[in-house]
DNA sequence: CACCAGGTGGTACCGAGTACCGTCCATCCG
DNA sequence: CGGATGGACGGTACTCGGTACCACCTGGTG
C-alpha cells in the first residue's frame, strides 16, 4: 500500500540466537535500566531488533516475558506425582516441590533479577504469587485424591499443601536474597520439618535421630507400672 | 467549545444512592449478564448514569470495583494484632483471621457473586489470591516479631501463617460454595486444628480427654533426669 | 517451476488507564 | 445579598497493552 521499498537490511543479522531469547534479554535489560512501567513493549522489540507484533507472537503479554514457563513445570510436576511411589501423599508432594526449587536454581542470576523486579513492581509480584498458588492447588488436589491407609480430611490436605509450598517459598526466597549457599539441603530440612509436623507422635516411636528416642506414654495406669517398658524404649530397643 | 447546550436532565435523578454504590451494582449486574471481559468500563458507567471519568475517580481499575476493601480490613487486622493479648502468636493470628471471614459473611450474596466471577475469570482469581497473600505476609511478620517464652524460627513463622490462612480459605470457600451453614463454628474448629498442629505434644499434657493422659517424652537426657517432670505430667498438674 | 508453510512486518482497531480543563453546585462568609 | 471557595462531575485527548488481519519473504518439496 505505502510502496515503501522493503529493505533487506532491516532483517536482523543472522544472530543464530532465536528471537524469543533476544526479547527476554532485552526485556530484563530495559526493566532494569528504566523500570517496568517505564518500558514499553515497543522498546523491548526495538532492542531485540524485531517488530512489536513479533513480541506478542512469542509472549502473550508484557509480564510473561520475564517469567519462567510455569505451565511446563506444572505439567512435569503433575507427571511426577502421577508416577510417584512414595509412602504418603505428603512425602510425594514434598518430593515434587523440589523440582520447582531446582528449576529456579538452574536459572541462576536470571531468577535473582526477576526477584528484584517482582519485589518492586506490584503487578509482577501478584503474578508470581498467583503462580505459586497453582502449585499449591495441584498439591491439594493430589493429597485429597490420595488413597492410603489413613484417610485425610479436606482441611488436612489444604494445610499440607500450604505447608509444603510455604517451606519451599521460604527456602527459595532465602536463596534469591543471597542468604543461602545450600538451598537444596535447606529445602530438604524444611520439608522434613513439614513431614514431621504432620506425623502423629505415635508414629514416631523409634524415629532415627542423634541419640534421641521419642516415647509415647498413654497411661491409665500408674506411672510406675509402665516404667520398665519406658526404660526399655528409651534405651533404644 | 462544542457549544452543546448542557441539559440538566443529564444529571441523575436525586437517587440518594452514592455514585460508588451505583457503579458497583452496575458492574456486578453487567459482569453477570455479559461476562467480565465483554463488559467495558464505559457500559458500567452508563448504567450507573455517570461518566467514564467518574468511574475511575471511585475505582482505580475495572477489577477493583468488585473487590472488598482489603486495605481497610488489612489495617483493622493490623490494629487487632497490635493490641492483642493472646498467649501465643499463633493464637493471636488465628483470632485475627476471623475478622476476614466475618467480613465476607457480612457481604452475603455479594461475596458469593464475586466468588462466581473470580472462579471464571483468571485475572480476577489472581487478584483474589494476591490479596490473601497480603494477609499471610502480615501474619508471618507478626509471628516473626513475636517475643515470647519460646522463640520461633523464620520457617515456623512462615508455616504458621500459611496454615492459618489455609484454614481460613478452606472454610471460606466452603461457605462461598454453599457447602457450609455454620462457617463460624467451622473456622473455629479448623483454627483449633491448626493450633493443635503446632503445639508440641509436651505442652499438651492435661489436654482434656477420656481419663487418658498422653505424654511424649523426647529424651536426649537420661530418663531418670526427666522423671520428676514426667510424674508431674501424668499426675495431671 | 509451482506450491505450501512458517516466521515476520505493517496497519488498524479496541479498551484500560491517565492528565487536564471547564462547569455546576452547595456552602460559607463578608 | 453577592462573591469566593472547594468538591464532584463531564469531556477531551493521549498513551499503551493487546488483538486481528493482511502482505511479504524465505526455504523446502514435489
Amino acid at each position: 500500500m505505502t510502496g515503501t521499498s522493503p529493505l533487506p537490511s532491516t532483517r536482523p543479522a543472522p544472530t543464530a540466537r532465536p528471537a524469543a531469547e533476544r526479547l527476554m534479554d532485552a526485556a530484563f535489560e530495559l526493566f532494569d535500566e528504566r523500570g517496568y512501567e517505564q518500558t514499553t513493549v515497543e522498546e523491548i522489540a526495538e532492542r531485540a531488533q524485531v517488530s512489536r507484533t513479533t513480541f506478542f507472537r512469542h509472549y502473550r503479554s508484557k509480564e510473561e516475558v520475564i517469567f519462567p514457563r510455569h505451565e511446563v513445570l506444572l505439567e512435569s510436576i503433575r507427571q511426577r506425582l502421577a508416577t510417584s511411589t512414595e509412602r504418603t501423599a505428603l512425602i510425594a508432594v514434598s518430593d515434587a516441590v523440589r523440582l520447582v526449587l531446582l528449576s529456579y536454581l538452574e536459572e541462576g542470576d536470571r531468577a535473582r533479577n526477576r526477584y528484584a523486579l517482582t519485589s518492586r513492581v506490584g503487578a509482577l509480584r501478584d503474578r508470581e504469587i498467583a503462580s505459586g498458588a497453582r502449585y499449591q492447588r495441584l498439591f491439594r488436589e493430589f493429597i485429597s485424591s490420595w488413597v492410603g491407609p489413613a484417610s485425610l480430611t479436606a482441611l488436612q490436605a489444604e494445610l499440607m499443601a500450604a505447608a509444603v509450598v510455604a517451606a519451599h517459598n521460604h527456602v527459595l526466597r532465602r536463596w534469591l536474597r543471597g542468604e543461602s549457599d545450600d538451598p537444596v539441603t535447606e529445602v530438604d530440612d524444611a520439608l522434613a520439618d513439614v513431614v514431621r509436623l504432620f506425623t502423629a507422635p505415635e508414629e514416631r516411636v523409634g524415629e532415627p535421630g542423634q541419640g534421641t528416642t521419642v516415647v509415647v506414654l498413654q497411661s491409665d495406669r500408674p506411672l510406675d507400672e509402665v516404667l520398665p517398658a519406658l526404660r526399655r524404649a528409651v534405651a533404644g530397643e
